[in-house]
DNA sequence: GGACTTTAGTTGACGACGCAACGATCATCA
DNA sequence: TGATGATCGTTGCGTCGTCAACTAAAGTCC
């Protein structure tokens, strides 16, 4: 049930990171910057986007800039803050790990279910995600 | 999508921690060795059984025989193998933690989701765990 | 302006896990 | 029987993540 999941996820992670060397909290957080007005965003905004703590993406960036796919500016109008700025070879990176992924996830949900068993599937997600208390 | 499942499992976990000290790992490591005939189970058969690495495994149930939640013992006809064995402790932990659980899945499907939609549900992730090459 | 609280981000200590290398045991087969 | 190869479990090392403690910078209220 659960399990089901999980394995999902991990399979996911683990064909991302043997084809792009990325793990999946990677892709997400350089997806989200990607988007961003002038590809860039808060690391506290990254973190609520994201399931990360702060902490966690803080490290997560900072590895991200070891790899030059991400570069850190400081914030003009708030001097304690960051932006993770996106790269070009970020850029790149992404636009091949999304391939990767997108490939699998289609691989694993399109061919498997109908156009109203995935809007069935989100229905139920969307659901889910309503806290509970 | 995905990231709902994320929360879900981490939500679970995070429930259980906090009330009953053990993780979602080590409940349902737990729980499959007390289902097994005579309460133990080979190290091997539990990594095979879930998702963790036989190395993950083995640190796992040191884990829990140092809590006194699960023992080990030699295996007779197999010299090199190790059964990890439910304690009383263990399975008074199990109980209470089944109960945390059990709510904590209650309350998230069985109140959001008719029996309709749980069935339909289930098949989903049934047919996701089918491996697609 | 000055005291107090809140927020952003970093860092140290730690836990959980995987991989690779290892010793020990078992299985196979000449 | 003895060599060869697979399997069981452990362990060293590296990675990724959390929490708690910390600094620096805002924000708030007198």
């Amino acid at each position: 049930m659960l399990s089901a999941h999980a394995r999902l996820v991990r399979d996911l992670d683990a064909e991302l990171q043997q084809a792009e060397g990325i793990t999946l909290s990677s892709y997400e957080v350089l997806m989200l910057v990607a988007e961003a007005p002038d590809g860039r965003r808060r690391i506290s905004d990254l973190s609520s986007a994201t399931l990360l703590s702060l902490s966690g993406v803080s490290r997560l960036v900072d590895r991200l800039v070891r790899e030059d796919l991400l570069a850190k500016e400081r914030c003009d109008d708030d001097r304690r803050g960051w932006f993770a700025q996106i790269t070009p070879a970020g850029r790149a990176r992404l636009e091949s790990a999304r391939g990767v992924h997108r490939a699998g996830v289609r691989r694993r949900f399109l061919t498997a279910f109908s156009a109203e068993e995935l809007r069935q599937m989100d229905g139920f997600w969307t659901r889910l995600e309503q806290p509970t208390g």
